[in-house]
Formats: structure tokens, C-alpha cells, sequence
RNA sequence: GGUUCCGUAGCUCAGCUGGAUAGAGCAACAGCCUUCUAAGCUGUGGGUCUUGGGUUCGAAUCCCAACGGAAUCACCA
């Protein structure tokens, strides 16, 4: 339990008494404001109608009786309506040892649910860009923050393997290839593929200039080009498993496969089940044929098939073609069907771009309008916005697309750079700086984006994210590493945390740190109730940076008396193991030195 | 036009279920390295929380409207 609600508990007690008529109300507790004498504040104006008194009176009557207890609040004060409690000394050194003690601290009890979190589902014609790793890291993150909640969580890619676009790369790859391959080029399989995707634009636009030139429309040309009409013979052919195209297929998403899988390891993310359109894609047709029985579709003349949504606010929604085939609303009806069957599922989370966000609300609408409400309520749409550069947006046809290979090499070796020449990478080995690199360079990148609010579209400056200073991953690192200095120092000389603190005198930046450690496991819940990893984020920060200011004004080791030596050494490692603990919520690692 | 989302300091962002004088970082300026890591610390300046209504003892936060911006509304996935 965090003091706030053990506040709350001995607060309800007295209000109980002297205001039976408030008894189910819930009370405000709150840190109070540093301007203010006081640790943690009651709002009282919520309890006037029964007290039937002034504010001033009501919290005056409220703290005496607090006071009069005995217990663990042993002064108070009055400011308008706000009731300020002061703790006694002893209850702060026993609530840090009560934390230090807590192996699981800020990590819930299994709480029996299960969630899949979706997440990357990339395309295999081209390689990750900077709004996958946006993607990534929060797909990521969502399922650890999830996991210390107390939920058992299923990660899950859904990998767009079929259709137009692969077609276009295998056969740009077939004409101008010459049997390249990623080991005969020394490129990464997906990136070779997505030079091929590149090649077939080049060839597909001259043909359409060339049509337009010869008389045609820009519509006409664009579909009659002869590349687009191979391309989409070879879509036919591969729908027929004709061995040829399909074999080249294989080949060609086993290169993107393998080239996605250092990606990933590079970013440090995994997946426990990884789904490919190729075999889910012929999904979906049954729950069209339920909706049609129930009468929530309806069939046009062209016999293909829709649901309408005006009556939502919404528009008429095209379900299945009038060839009989699928679209893509279709294949994910299906699989969202069989994802809770087959695996009993509580919640469903897609990390989606905020692009999709219609797509989504069609989705659960359509559910819900099947009669299948349990999940439509339970699939929730993770929609993050668009990462934008200083110089605009990233458009692919104008290159300035950041690939994500490109971008995480640049974050390392700027790292290094850096590191290097503020000497912090003295007296390493290679091995080691190069580790503490990639940690930072990573670190940097992972904090910066997930430190925003998802749902916000946001400016990514590689400048900025290189530039170590405030609330940065580097940041959090570098107090993570200089505690953990103080640590190793403190063991080399002997000196050990001891077991009784309760008669530590404690500086003021030292309560300050115990509540702010006391709130971690509300932030975690917080973070997982609303899968917000910015929460957990900025949680960090603040506790870093309260812990510099405090570490810049006390000595931990050259403090003569033992006890507060001790304390502080205690209260140092209980951060460290926080900010470690938090930093994994976020997928970042944290060096013991740097 | 419909739907969804966003609008907080010059810039990038916090601000939890409504609570006290709206907070950080960057940038600017002024200090601090014989002392446990200066990738740091301390201080100064900088705000009609887009605007207008409403609910409330109390609104950046909730509701409505307007304005500005983004995404989307395909027999693409």
C-alpha cells in the first residue's frame, strides 16, 4: 500500500467520526506543494456540506483530532481549505527500509489476464523507418509495462507478407537483379529489397510518362502500364502457388525476414507469435456470411458485400468484393475472431498508427454489430501519431525517409563520439565502450520518443536527441551510473548499509525522495491503465533529477556519522534499483559505468 | 462535408481521476570543477494554458461552440 492511500485510511477514520453523514466519501490526498509546511494534504472542501463549517474550521477540527491520535501524522496546518499533515521523522526511515525490502516493489501480483499486444507489423518490400520504431518501442514497452501489472501478455506481428507490393519488388528483382543477393552485395536482405521496390517505381513512372506522352490520360496510363500489368500477373500467379513465382517469394521475404530480425535485436524487441497475411488473409468470409444471416450486411447488385454505418456517423463499409475475395477489413474481423478464441483473450492491443484510427472504429463497430460486444469492448487501439523531422514531414517519394538501420548506427557512433571526447570511455576496453555506446545511443533514441504521449504527433530532432542534456535517456543513465559508483566505492571500503535507520535525522531532499520512490507502483498501474509509457517516462526523469539536486548538496560517503552514511547509501541503491526497474518498463538498458 | 485526434513559455514536451502562486528541458543570461563521475548542480528572465460560453466553492483539466492544425472517409494493405 503507498502512503497516499494509508493516509487516506487514518484520514477516513477521524472524518468517519466526526462527520458520519461523509463516511462514503472518498478523500483527497495529496503531496503537498513545496511552498507549503507539510508532506501530504487533505482537500477539505469536498466535506463542508457535512462538517457545516468553513473550510478553515473544518480542517482545523480534522487535525486536531489527527494530532490528538497519536499516530504517524504529528503535525499540521491550515491554509484555506487545504489541511497540510506532517509525518513523523521515524515513519519515513521505516517506509524506506519497508521499500528496500520489497523484492517485487512497483510489480503486481499475476492477476490472471491475458493480452495480446500487436505490434511492427511491417511491410516486407522496404526496410523499418523512424514511424516503425515509434511502433516498436511503444509496442514494446506496453507489453512489459503490462507484464508488471500483473498480466500474462502475448506479443504479436502481424507480418504483411502478400500482395502488390511484394510483387513489385520480385519483379524489378527478376528484370534488373542479375541474382543479386544479400550476400553477393553485402547489403541487408531488406534493404536489397527495398532498392528493388525503388526500381520498380523509376521504370513504372517512365512507362506512365511515356503513355501520357503517346496521347493517354494519367488515370488510362497508370493502369495500362505494361511493369504495373506483370506486376499484377504475378499477384494471379502467386494466388495459383505457381512454383516459380512462389518460390521467389519465399526467397525474397526470407532476406527481408532475416534483415528485420537484426533490426529488431538491434532495438532490443521480440516477439512470442509472429502471424503472416500469406496465411491469414482468407479470413474473415464466415463472420460475412453470420452478418448477412443476421441481417447486418447487406448484399448490392454486384453481390459485393456491406455494412452501413451512417447511423454511427459513419459511412457504408465495402466487406467483400464482388469477385467473393477479401479486403483487408475482412481478414482482420477473422483474425481479431480467432485471436480470442484460440487464446482465451481478456484484451486485444493494436500499436497502430493514428492513420488507421477509422479503420479501428470500423472494426469494433462491425464486432459489436455481430453481437460479438465481450470483444469489441475489449480491443483497444493503441494509435500513436506521425514523427515529423525539423525539415518536414518524411515523405518516401522526396527521400527524406530515416531509415531505422541508419538512424540507431548514427545514434551508437554519435555516442561514442561524444563519450570519447568528455573522456568518459577512459581506461574501457573496446568491448565495454562499445557497449556503453550502444546502451547510450539507444537509450537516447528510446527515451526521446517514448517520452512523449503516444496519441501526439511529434518533431524528432536528431540534434536534440543527441544532445545529452535534460530530460534525456543519457541523463537518467549517467545518475544511474554515478550512484552505482558510489556503490562499488562503498563496498571497496568496507562500509555496508547496516540495519537500523530509525533514528537518522533526514534532510528534507531526502523525504522528498522516499515519496517520489513511494509512487512508483501508481505510476506503473497508471502507465498500464492508460499504456502510456511517457507516464513511466517522465516518473524517471523526475526522480533522476531530484536525486542530482540531492546527491550535489550531500556527501553519501564522506559523511562522518555512520547511521547517515549508512541511510544514505540505502536511500542511493533504492533509487538506482527504481530507475533500473523503470528504465526496463521502457526497454532501456542502464550501465553500471559511463 | 463526416469521423477521430491535437492546440500549454521563443522551441521540444510534462501537468494523474477537477484543487493552492501552471512545471521541466533546450535556447539566453549569471554563478559553481584541489571534495563520492561537471554527460552535472544552483540562480535570473520568459505564460491572456488558441478564443468565447457553461458546470463548480474551485477549470489547463469536464461539457458546448468557434478558430487553427493533423489523420482519415478506396472493390490498397
Amino acid at each position: 500500500m503507498n502512503i497516499e492511500n494509508y493516509i487516506s485510511g487514518i484520514v477516513g477514520e477521524v472524518v468517519k467520526d466526526l462527520y458520519p453523514q461523509a463516511a462514503d466519501l472518498s478523500l483527497q490526498i495529496q503531496r503537498t506543494r513545496r511552498e507549503f509546511e507539510g508532506d501530504y494534504t487533505l482537500v477539505v472542501f469536498p466535506l463542508l456540506k457535512a462538517s457545516r463549517k468553513s473550510p478553515e474550521a473544518t480542517a482545523m477540527e480534522i487535525g486536531e483530532a489527527l494530532v490528538a491520535a497519536g499516530g504517524d501524522i504529528e503535525a499540521f496546518n491550515v491554509v484555506k481549505g487545504f489541511l497540510n499533515m506532517t509525518l513523523r521523522r521515524s515513519f519515513w526511515n521505516d517506509r524506506m527500509i519497508q521499500i528496500a525490502s520489497d523484492e517485487k516493489f512497483g510489480y503486481g501480483e499475476p492477476n490472471g489476464r491475458t493480452v495480446m499486444v500487436e505490434y511492427s507489423s511491417p511491410n516486407t518490400n522496404k526496410p523499418l523507418h523512424l514511424g516503425h520504431i515509434r511502433n516498436n518501442l511503444l509496442g514494446y514497452s506496453v507489453s512489459e509495462i503490462l507484464k508488471a501489472n500483473g498480466n500474462s501478455v502475448i506479443k504479436a506481428n502481424l507480418v504483411n507478407d502478400r500482395g502488390i507490393h511484394i510483387c513489385k519488388s520480385m519483379l524489378a528483382w527478376q528484370r534488373y537483379g542479375n541474382g543479386e543477393t544479400p550476400e553477393s552485395s553485402g547489403m541487408k536482405g531488406d534493404h536489397l529489397v527495398g532498392k528493388y521496390y525503388v526500381e520498380f517505381d523509376k521504370h513504372y513512372k517512365a512507362e506512365v510518362k511515356e503513355l501520357v506522352a503517346a496521347g493517354q490520360s494519367e488515370e488510362e496510363a497508370k493502369k495500362n502500364a505494361p511493369i504495373m500489368k506483370e506486376a499484377q500477373e504475378m499477384l494471379r500467379r502467386w494466388e495459383a502457388r505457381d512454383p516459380e513465382v512462389y518460390s521467389l517469394w519465399e526467397t525474397m521475404n526470407g532476406w527481408v525476414y532475416k534483415g528485420f530480425d537484426e533490426t529488431y535485436a538491434a532495438l532490443g524487441i521480440d516477439f512470442d507469435k509472429v502471424y503472416y497475411e500469406s496465411q491469414t488473409y482468407l479470413l474473415g468470409k464466415e463472420l460475412v456470411d453470420e452478418g448477412l444471416n443476421k441481417g447486418v450486411f447487406y448484399r448490392r447488385p454486384d453481390n459485393s458485400v456491406w455494412v452501413d454505418l451512417t447511423g454511427d456517423g459513419l459511412d457504408e463499409k465495402l466487406l467483400l468484393r464482388g469477385d467473393g475475395t477479401s479486403v483487408y477489413m475482412t481478414q482482420d474481423l477473422g483474425t481479431a475472431y480467432r485471436r480470442f478464441e484460440d487464446n482465451k483473450l481478456d484484451e486485444l492491443i493494436y500499436v497502430v498508427g493514428n492513420e488507421q484510427n477509422y479503420h479501428f472504429q470500423v472494426l469494433k463497430l462491425v464486432l459489436g454489430k455481430l453481437g460479438y460486444k465481450d470483444w469489441s469492448n475489449h480491443i483497444f487501439h493503441l494509435s500513436y501519431g506521425m514523427v515529423e523531422l525539423p525539415e518536414g514531414k518524411m515523405k518516401s517519394r522526396e527521400g527524406t525517409v530515416v531509415d531505422a538501420d541508419d538512424l540507431i548506427e548514427d545514434m551508437v557512433s554519435t555516442a561514442m563520439d561524444m563519450s570519447r571526447e568528455l573522456g568518459k570511455l577512459d581506461g574501457t576496453t573496446p568491448e565495454e565502450a562499445a557497449a556503453i555506446s550502444r546502451m547510450v545511443g539507444l537509450g537516447a533514441l528510446k527515451y526521446f520518443i517514448l517520452k512523449v504521449d503516444p496519441k501526439k504527433t511529434m518533431l524528432f530532432d536528431p540534434r536534440e536527441s543527441i544532445d545529452f542534456n535534460g530530460n534525456t535517456g543519457p541523463f537518467i543513465q549517467y545518475t544511474h551510473a554515478r550512484i552505482r559508483s558510489v556503490l562499488r566505492k562503498a563496498e571497496e571500503a568496507g562500509i555496508t548499509y547496516g540495519e537500523d535507520h530509525s533514528d537518522v535525522p533526514l534532510v528534507a531532499e531526502e523525504i522528498e525522495l522516499i515519496k517520489t520512490l513511494d509512487e512508483f507502483p501508481a505510476t506503473v498501474k497508471q502507465a498500464g491503465d492508460t499504456f502510456s509509457p511517457s507516464v513511466i517516462a517522465n516518473y524517471i526523469y523526475d526522480l533522476a533529477k531530484s536525486y542530482n539536486g540531492y546527491y550535489h548538496d550531500h556527501s553519501i560517503l564522506r559523511e562522518e556519522n555512520a547511521a547517515v552514511r549508512a541511510f544514505r547509501l540505502r536511500l542511493s541503491s533504492e533509487v538506482a534499483r527504481v530507475i533500473k526497474r523503470g528504465m526496463r518498463l521502457l526497454g532501456i538498458d542502464v550501465p553500471e559505468r559511463m
